[in-house]
DNA sequence: GCCAACGTTGGC
DNA sequence: GCCAACGTTGGC
């Protein structure tokens, strides 16, 4: 922990449960990111991910999928208190003082000018490495390089 | 709704 | 520790 510099994420969020439009119209357009129930997601998410931090929010089950906007990390990792609640994000194991879930506060920087939508990723030579693009990859937090992130931001400036 | 890909669980 | 069964994700 502790790293040095930015890093740069791609968030998944199916946008019926939270999109990047209900981030916009969230109170200080923020919000807790919560309800990550995969350990590498999590490991990412408390060891990680770090303040100041960008991330592109892609809606997943959409039609179309792709990336919709630009969040900044705002809070470092926390206990998700939806463990600790009754519902499906309850957690048996977990303690107030051993969580077994975490989450991050995220805030809207923008909206990208369109969807750049998943069809469009796939088709870019400069992105063949991003995790989304790959078969069978369903991580909802996922690590980019700097180099990624610019260009789904500059194809998104670009017309269709 | 289908199903491939992957993660988790649990019997042994 | 192996691995089959099961559950989930998420594109299509």
């Amino acid at each position: 922990m502790g790293k040095a510099g930015k890093r740069w994420w791609l968030f998944k969020s199916e946008p019926e449960e939270f999109s990047f439009g209900d981030l916009l119209k969230a109170p200080r357009k923020r919000t807790f990111w919560n309800g990550v129930r995969n350990y590498q997601a999590r490991n990412l998410l408390r060891d990680e991910v770090q303040v100041g931090d960008l991330v592109l929010y892609y809606h997943s089950n959409a039609q179309p999928s792709g990336v919709a906007g630009i969040a900044e990390v705002v809070g470092a990792a926390s206990a998700d208190p939806t463990q600790f609640e009754s519902g499906d994000y309850h957690e048996p194991r977990a303690t107030k003082d051993a969580p077994v879930w975490f989450g991050v506060e995220v805030a809207a920087v923008k909206a990208l000018p369109r969807l750049v939508a998943l069809e469009e990723l796939k088709a870019s030579a400069a992105l063949a490495q991003m995790g989304v693009v790959r078969k069978g990859n369903r991580l909802s937090v996922q690590p980019l390089t700097q180099a990624e992130f610019d260009e789904v931001v500059r194809m998104a400036a670009r017309k269709v």
